[in-house]
DNA sequence: GTAAGTATACTTGTATACAAGTATTATAAA
DNA sequence: TTTATAATACTTGTATACAAGTATACTTAC
């Protein structure tokens, strides 16, 4: 319908991707956002339309956000699914089970160099507030979750990682978006939690662990509030602040 | 190198499966089987020459591979990576993981209707082994344990099983077929184990579940040592047995 | 107005074509 | 013999072409 001018994903992310990459991150991004509503049906042709690029990368797109229950491939085109509560709610189930597993082989691991990591990640998520970089921070905040996990060298939890990751990052994306305006005071309860994940992990205190993680959920429930405020302004459309 | 009329998967899961998938699935279970060794790098082109197709599906079918982390995508061809003996251990780690939250499920839940479905597919893998059908009872194996998964209606968990099942299914094939042959006797204790699994359903009793739950995986240990043979077998090449 | 049947436009799946880049191999120079 | 350079063959990523099938809309008969 509309031209769609500005793009939702940071185009700096997308520096080395191919074009089934570039169009599956906007895509994901457009239709959690919600400018894409659940129940339109989309073609490859469409979509290749719309990103001007032709049908094969776009199938490879289509393919990406099928595995991660974004849509639904059928015969005629492919439904979008987008993300009810339940299922932004089942995300949380799996990171909240794969992190735990973690934590306990993490418990049975030397853990110093990982708590180093976590800290460097940890001062540019701080760096990125105080320059109010929403993207960066998010990055980063996706990015300290990654190395925990990627940290046990568990290819089979990696493999679940790199399957919620990409709807998790477009999640925390446009929370944070919304959060730098209009809750600016909660990213530093955000680096608190971080914090004490990284205590937890020092010092291989099992219940600090178990905090951290439900400090985390909690804080996530919100976010998740808001972005449904995001989804309503940014899909219905922003004339001013009311 | 040498022609390759023989296909390890089973024709008949294959019937409405399109070409991207059959490369996919016949690959994967080359690849397990230890029939293309790993560390073998192998192009598009290649395969496709090999199942004369052309490089489309093949793209698909090596995307899916790469997810399933069988093989990794690189600049110049794919690396195939196979599995070893810790990858085979961390699927497991991931079963338990997924079961054990599908069980905790499943007691806030009526079992009923899934008690029933379980109980057909025990009889059809009954039936199997009286006709000596290590596919079938494989098929139906698989079947059991994604019926349960199913159950609970929880996309980012069946997401999970999704991406686990090909190898699962894989593994299980090669080990069935060789058992059939070697230790015919071993069927009835996989049919009493699930009995067990139905049992621990039925009565929502957590001991039994988690009784069954490791029965399985002593079970799916010796299974997966089965497969070791196996693979030695196809790869090595059977003159006979020695 | 309604039903049946046909034509048309659109869909995916697969094959092929082309472009840009990379590794290898051969050639030439020292 | 070794090193540098150039030619060649092969790789992926993307665009396009074609085929088979499906839904829609139109036409025609009643």
């Amino acid at each position: 319908m509309s031209e769609h001018t500005e793009f939702l994903y940071p185009a700096k992310w997308l520096s080395k991707a191919s074009s089934g990459n570039r169009v599956a991150s906007e895509l994901r991004m457009r239709i959690i956002a919600g400018l894409i509503e659940s129940g339109t049906i989309i073609s490859e042709n469409k979509i290749a339309a719309d990103f001007s690029v032709s049908r094969s990368p776009v199938r490879e797109a289509l393919k990406i956000l099928a595995s991660e229950n974004i849509i639904r491939l059928e015969r005629m085109g492919a439904v979008v699914l987008g993300l009810t509560e339940k299922e932004i709610q089942e995300i949380y189930d799996v990171r909240l089970l794969i992190e735990t597993f973690v934590f306990e082989r993490l418990a049975k691991m030397d853990s110093t160099k990982l708590v180093q990591e976590l800290s460097k990640i940890l001062e540019m998520m701080s760096i990125a507030i105080k320059y109010k970089d929403a993207d960066e921070f998010s990055y980063q905040d996706v990015l300290f979750h990654e190395t925990i996990i990627r940290s046990i060298n568990h290819s089979y939890i990696m493999m679940i990682w790199n399957n919620a990751k990409p709807v998790m990052e477009a999640l925390i994306l446009l929370s944070m978006r919304v959060r730098l305006e209009e809750r600016y005071e909660d990213f530093q309860r955000v680096i608190d939690n971080h914090q004490l994940y990284i205590e937890a992990i020092k010092t291989k205190n099992r219940d600090l662990m178990i905090q951290a993680l439900h400090q985390n959920f909690d804080d996530v429930q919100e976010k998740v509030d808001d972005l449904w405020m995001s989804q309503q302004m940014l899909s219905k459309g922003v004339q001013n602040d009311d």
